[in-house]
DNA sequence: AAGAGGATGAACT
DNA sequence: GTTCATCCTCTTG
């Protein structure tokens, strides 16, 4: 089932980013449609949010899409090389966001391997943010789109697989250190186990 | 107009 | 554990 616009404009990103893991991220491209499984996120909540890039309600060119309403995917480029993927939560005007950090191939894992210059059976195909938007063909022409629209090449689908408690982990994010007391936030989900989670801390 | 820095990943030692 | 590729965005002057 295609997640609706309901579905993120909840203002709890902290239930909505845990509750991502294990839906279906679908990319239509032009000869061919790959998915993989959601395994890992961030929730970014600003405006108290010091890791988020609309910390203080900063608005600008960029974080503008921060702002729209949830259900639009925040697409931008990190270090001039990698393009990371946010989905984009709360009512319009409210910025909370999140990172997608990893996915397990699920359909046309062939072509994702080939993108990632990865044997098949490698997990660094789908394991951290830059890594799964290469896999999967998500751009930063796919800023701003609506991720429930029927039509849109970008969709999240719920697949009906549920993460048991147990199977749940959480920690601090990535890459933030710099964020002060933000940094030890743990809005860090994944499902624990899983090869391709990102970063040491899996279990 | 110029410069600093970044929600990373890969290839090193 | 360390280094660096690479370029866009934002701030400052």
């Amino acid at each position: 089932m295609l997640l609706p616009r309901d579905y993120y404009l909840s203002t709890d990103v902290l239930a909505l980013a845990p509750d991502l893991l294990g839906k279906l991220l679908v990319v239509s491209g032009e000869n061919e449609q790959v998915s993989g499984m959601i395994v890992e996120t961030e929730a970014y909540r600003a405006p108290e949010d010091r890791a988020s890039h609309a910390f203080g309600n900063r608005l600008t060119p960029r974080t503008r899409t921060m702002f729209l309403e949830g259900g639009h995917a925040y697409v931008y480029v990190c270090y001039g090389i990698h393009e990371l993927f946010n989905v984009v939560t709360g009512p319009e005007g409210i910025p909370h966001g999140i990172l997608i950090r990893a996915i397990q191939p699920v359909r046309g894992i062939e072509t994702m391997a080939l993108r990632r210059n990865r044997a098949i059976s490698n997990p660094e195909i789908g394991k951290g943010p830059g890594c799964l938007t290469q896999a999967l063909g998500i751009e930063r022409k796919h800023n701003a789109l609506r991720l429930y629209d029927p039509e849109s090449p970008v969709q999240i689908h719920d697949v009906g697989h549920r993460i048991p408690a147990d199977q749940l982990g959480t920690s601090h994010r990535i890459g933030v250190e710099s964020s002060g007391d933000s940094a030890l936030l743990p809005w860090r989900y994944y499902i624990r186990k899983n090869p391709y989670v990102s970063g040491g801390i899996h279990q």
